[in-house]
DNA sequence: TTGTAGGCGTTATCAG
DNA sequence: CTGATAACGCCTACAA
């Protein structure tokens, strides 16, 4: 239907392969021919089919992106970052979502290695890692993002999380507080547990001691929060801060906390962990830990694009810092 | 590199084309040999190249999705409603963003009437009437979404963004409120545009006099709201309401009406719309509009399938309706 | 019921 | 410098 290579060769009076030649500009053809043809394409609006393209074993310039789902804000600002990488590259995005179900995690890695895409950026939370380390062998370059394995053989890129745990007590330690809480996400989550590992971490540095009765499970969300405070409050000894290990909780202990009759932050300091937007606008503006989400995308691409490149990337891991953002919502003790 | 058709073929000592025969279970093959093609497949882990079978002229399952912008709540939405629906015909996402550049959106759509999708959505703002309608003689299905054009031959999805504006207006004024102001967007926004007029019509309807002071002109930015209602306190006869015609906005008036010392709703009722996250956090909570925003992605994926799969939409122009969220930034006079 | 052969649009190889 | 020609993996008449 659309005008082929053959036509534009047919219009010139050369043929597929010299068209060929100089829509991937190589050498061989005459700079009379090259102008005339590039006239013709024009003239024609001519656009090489990438479908038969990747057929023939070139770029598809697709890269494949699977998250587990779009109505996360945290996968939204990966693809971001990973959209905006791709589109310097003139890239375009092949996005899935697996809904965290492992037999979809396991089906978009296979569609995406019939050779749909030059590279994958996956973001899976049960495929083993026997199956990822298998992966190699199809051929296609892959990078985790937020990972859990720390095999040498695979390229991930994650965010410290433990430094983020560790950022976030620290700070509430430094404004003098003593009974800090936690509370963490799901008990699935690995980011949460290293948030708390970097909780505990810093109490221990610290010197403060640490009580299981200030630790509470939340899920990270909204309700989640505000449950988790309530339960806190039942204590005898209650805390005068609390580090939940992601933002959408901290504004649910912030509601919580006001539901109780509590001024934030005159009785209560709360920081939370992510930088959601909705984090700047509350009242009062909540301190937290900001995550560089946008730049795991970016540098997750970088390297993608280097490995189809077949150069070399500096590292198979990396590790993103996290920094501490001071709004209004903790204060000295 | 990985399996195809003829190493199936070859192991099932039978020719690719009965084992094509069963990949699109089609008759003609003995029950036998399908179920012996069908465990071989199994065993070997064949999947099908979607590239080859697009080159072939079949289904690439792939929908293609042109976005201004991914760093934009609006479109994230949009995306979740296209990417949801494609998931349940098991088609993934391809996604490009043209940053709102006119040879963006061309090169995007030019991009994926080369076959690579079996249908496109499209957020386009600059590409003009003709070139969309032209754009039926490629022969690929494509729905538009937020568009402004009224043809009647092509495919759109769209808010009521007139209504929306309307409702908000008539809400502040079944409240009481006679000084109404409004803050637009950008000029260009056209979306913006509507909602001023039924902003107008309102006013008119419940027999209010319109008054150009009480109309700023914003960037659909938190700080554009901001100066833009310093600019109302200057007026002599000041709003005792305004109706921003998004949240972003709204939201920034809120922070300049308290930088100002008035109450929110006490001293000034403020509605915004959109409904993003932040407006429920925000205090007071933000009255809003809501827009189905997400419902647009999926009625226009919705169409698109019942053009790829050569069914009729029931209708060419789809318009949603929006809906009031009453919160407590607004109060009766 | 199965196999053969040609085509989809592009690239790559190898002569001319 | 240019032109055939054979892949790439799959689909679909048509023939056996």
């Amino acid at each position: 239907m659309p005008v082929t290579i053959s036509d534009i060769a047919k219009a010139a009076n050369v043929t597929k392969a010299t068209v060929s030649y100089v829509i991937n500009n190589k050498p061989g053809v005459s700079e009379e021919t090259r102008q005339k043809i590039l006239k013709i394409m024009k003239e024609m609006n001519y656009h090489p089919s990438t479908v038969a393209r990747g057929l023939a074993g070139k770029s598809t310039e697709m890269l494949g992106l699977i998250i587990p789902d779009i109505s996360d804000h945290f996968y939204v600002q990966v693809v971001r970052g990973v959209e905006e990488t791709a589109n310097l590259y003139n890239f375009t995005l092949n996005l899935c979502t697996t809904h965290a179900l492992p037999e979809k995690e396991r089906e978009m890695v296979d569609l995406f290695t019939t050779g749909r895409v030059d590279g994958i950026i996956l973001m899976t939370y049960f495929l083993d890692l026997d199956y990822i380390v298998n992966l190699k062998k199809r051929k296609i370059p892959f990078v985790l993002i937020d990972s859990t394995f720390e095999d040498k053989s695979i390229y991930t890129v994650n965010v410290d999380n433990f430094e983020a745990g560790y950022k976030a007590t620290e700070h509430l330690i430094r404004l003098g507080h003593k009974r800090i809480a936690f509370v963490g996400g799901p008990q699935s989550s690995n980011d949460s547990l290293l948030r708390f590992r970097g909780y505990r971490q810093a109490l221990q540095d610290h010197g403060l001691s640490y009580s299981e009765d200030l630790v509470c499970q939340g899920d990270f969300k909204r309700e989640g929060g505000y449950q988790a405070f309530l339960t806190l409050q039942r204590l005898q000894n209650k805390p005068t801060a609390v580090f939940a290990a992601n933002d959408q909780m901290a504004i649910g202990i912030l509601s919580a906390a006001r539901s109780v009759g509590l001024q934030v932050p005159q009785d209560l300091s709360i920081i939370g962990c992510d930088d959601i937007e909705a984090s700047s606008v509350v009242e009062p503006p909540l301190s937290t830990i900001k995550q560089p989400i946008e730049e795991m995308g970016k540098r997750a691409t970088e390297i993608i694009f280097q490995l189809i490149y077949k150069e070399k990337p500096a590292q198979r891991r990396v590790v993103l810092k996290t920094s501490l953002v001071e709004r209004s919502s903790c204060q000295a003790l």
